[in-house]
Order: C-alpha cells, then sequence, then structure tokens
DNA sequence: TATTTTCCTTGATATAGATCAAGAAATGGC
DNA sequence: GCCATTTCTTGATCTATATCAAGGAAAATA
C-alpha cells in the first residue's frame, strides 16, 4: 500500500505540500494491529509518535489502584497519537490497544522534531494539538453533566456521524467502556431505546429513527 | 509593576532570552480582575490570548441545556489560556471568571502569532500544549475513577503541593465547583474529615494530618 | 462440528452523591 | 456597627448507575 496516498488523506498532514508529504513518507514505519494487540504499555519506553491509518485504536490509564482500566480516548484513523513523547516524556503516559485490526505509521522522535522546522507543518501541527485539546475539554463536559444515554449519541454523532444507520464494528463492552459505562447499563439502555423505538442495533449495525439527529442537541 | 520581571517567572517565557522576553513584553496589555469579575463569556469573539499573572481564573462552559455550569480548569499563576484564539476559532469556547482578584496580560493575536517564528520559543509553546493536554487526560481520569474525597485531596496537592496547611484562598462553594461536587457534598465531606482527624479547615486555612500525604496515592 | 471461552442480557440489590429545604454563619456595603 | 446578601451547614429524600449473580448467545478454537 502506498504510504503518500494514504498520508494524503489525514487531516493533519493533507494541507501540507506534495514535497513535505513525501518527506514524512521516507520516515513513516509501518505497522499492523491483530484485533485486541496491545502497541504499547503505559509506562513504556517510547521513541516516537504514531499515526493511525486505519482502524481504532484505545488509550486507557490504569488508576492507581490498579484495579480499573479507564478509556481516555478511542483513536480515529488520521489522529495522531502519543506526541507527549515528542517534548515532554520518555514514557507512554497512556496503553494503546487495538480494538479491531488495524494499522499504523510510526514516526522517530528525532526525524519528526526536525519536520517542525517547517513553517507551514509546525502551525498544522499546533493546531492539531488545539483541535484535541477541545475534544478532552468537551469529553470533560460531558461526562460530568450527560447521562448515559446522551454519552452513547454523543459518541455515535463524534464517531460516525449524525447517520440513521451506522456500523459500529466494535463491541458492545468497548462501547460501553468507551462512555464510561458498565456493560450492563449500556445493555439495558439499548433495551429501553428499542422498546421506545428511537434506536435498534441488529445484526452489527445500529439503526437510528429517522429525525431523532434534529432534536438531539449536538451532532 | 514591572512587566519584564513578572514574565521572568513564569513557566512559559522563563526560559527564553532576554531580548524575547522584551519583546513579549512590549506587546502585554496588563489588566486587573475584581473577585467574581468575567474576563469573557463563552461565545465572544476574541482578539488573543491571555496569562494569567496572579490571582485564580475559572473556566466554565455551560451545558446545551444551559443549566449547569462546568467548571473545565482552574488556571493558575503562569500559565497561558485562551489559546484556542490563535488558529481555531475566533470565538472563546469558554468563559473565564476571576475567582479572586487577578492580573492578566493580554497578547493580541497577530502579534503573539509572529512571536512563534522564533524556534526557542515555538517549542517552549508546544511543550505548554502538551502539558495541559497532559491535565486535562489526568483530570478525566480522576473523574472517572475517584470519589469526592479522593478528588479534593487530588485538587489540593495539584495546586498547592502536599503541605500540611494550605490558604486556599477561595469559597468553598468555588472549590466544589472545581472538584465538581455539590457544595452540600463537600460541607459533609469536611465534617466526615474533620471527625476522623485527617483535615480541618477552619479561618480560611486547611490543616492536614501529619504524613496524610505519605498516603494518599499521587502528589 | 463440538467445545471452550468470551460476550451479552436480565434481575436483585447497594450506594454515592444530587437535590430540596430551611436555618445559621459569614461577608460586604453603607 | 447594622442590615442585606451571599455562603455554609445539616437533615430528609431521591435517583442513576454500579455491582453481584447466573443463564443464554455468540464467537473463537480445536
Amino acid at each position: 500500500m502506498n504510504i503518500l496516498a494514504l498520508l494524503s488523506h489525514t487531516e493533519l498532514f493533507s494541507p501540507l505540500s506534495e514535497g513535505s508529504r513525501e518527506r514524512i513518507a521516507t520516515i513513516a514505519v509501518e505497522k499492523t494491529l491483530k484485533k485486541n494487540q496491545t502497541l504499547f504499555l503505559e509506562g513504556d519506553r517510547g521513541h516516537g509518535i504514531y499515526l493511525l491509518v486505519s482502524g481504532n485504536i484505545q488509550l486507557s490509564k490504569a488508576n492507581p489502584s490498579g484495579d480499573r482500566n479507564v478509556i481516555i480516548k478511542s483513536v480515529k484513523p488520521g489522529e495522531i497519537f502519543a506526541e507527549v513523547i515528542l517534548f515532554e516524556s520518555d514514557k507512554y503516559p497512556v496503553t494503546a490497544t487495538a480494538v479491531k485490526k488495524s494499522l499504523v505509521f510510526f514516526f522517530p522522535k528525532n526525524q519528526f522534531l526536525s519536520l517542525l522546522e517547517s513553517r507551514d507543518f509546525r502551525n498544522e501541527f499546533i493546531l492539531m494539538l488545539l483541535r484535541k485539546q477541545r475534544y478532552l475539554t468537551e469529553r470533560l463536559r460531558s461526562l460530568i453533566t450527560m447521562d448515559v444515554g446522551d454519552k452513547l449519541f454523543h459518541y455515535l454523532g463524534q464517531h460516525y456521524g449524525a447517520k440513521e444507520r451506522i456500523v459500529p464494528g466494535i463491541a458492545k463492552k468497548d462501547l460501553a467502556a468507551a462512555i464510561d459505562a458498565a456493560p450492563e447499563t449500556l445493555s439495558r439502555l439499548l433495551l429501553r431505546l428499542k422498546k421506545n423505538g428511537t434506536l435498534l442495533w441488529k445484526d452489527g449495525e445500529i439503526i437510528i429513527k429517522r429525525g431523532f439527529w434534529d432534536t438531539f442537541g449536538q451532532a
């Protein structure tokens, strides 16, 4: 598969000149992950950052007592993760696990840093950081004010768009974790939504009532 | 008061050369805020970013239904806020309110952007963004796994250090909001902690049992 | 295909923290 | 120093969601 072509489809790299993209392509290292495979563990030493090309990866963090695992973010294709390695720390602060078969590019730290010398690239990079920050801010708000139902639709909207049919491609238990709910809670929620006709999850496909999204706050 | 001297004490600007700091000082605009004064509202048009010099400012966000107000972050002296304005949006995504008398510097957008041309400054700026991101990530984790008690001590540790006497200088209701609890809940928590001797909040001062911090997970 | 393992559902129960209410204390303005 | 307003406390009640448990479905493995 052509690395250059894939890069031109990512939010981060597409606005760059063809030349810059070529330079980036030369430093990228491809890696394929199987479902449930761990890319790196919280605390592991790291020498570079990653770009998710396809699939889905979850970043999680154990809490101090070590009992529960918290999903910090579920990474979507086109997103960069583990940027902390660039300046901040030489250890990954989270664990990255593929939720389904995924393809990532690895960019060695030093080579990536030299790319930042380019003005366009740098601005785009900063912009990406700000966007991510905004996402976290938003997530924080949602966690505090929303109930499970809101969280579910908020998640679906964010990740698949406000569509009537969605093929999530992840297990219910993983979705439950992503919206910070117990699997049982999600199960009960889905039952309730099915009963009142707003949503049906069947054969790996979610069907949402026509017009629902118009009434739901944000997409 | 001397802007230059104040700048050299902030995390962001102190590593810069004297010359860079002088340039920055020339574009900074001072502004004093009284307790409870609003600096800007969510949705307001913005033309620059802010640096908190002294005092304490809370960034909050209304939820869509508009009923509740969520504290996203309480800004500490030396921190920059409203950076989104630089590239992302021309509207502030949060509301900024001074919790006590505060001093801020305002940096007009265009002039600040030209500062980013300097390599040292830019790296420091990116580092700051990454730190903030890590903070939000941490906050997210804490919200999900911690109970109010943990949240209280986590907050105190983060904001004042793991000390035995702390002068918070903010109202209990504001502290309650910062740890996402109802004022009543904090009140009850404090009573419980007083009874078992771990913490006493009296005359605007918090006294924590000797050795407590050693047993408390993180500082 | 058979079998083991993982995932999902449903019920019963527990609980942290929110909300409502109303009096007490503190704070600020004049 | 006095009144008004804002905070703080304490009690009673409510609710969403977690947790525990156990049977059934689906998926992976042999």
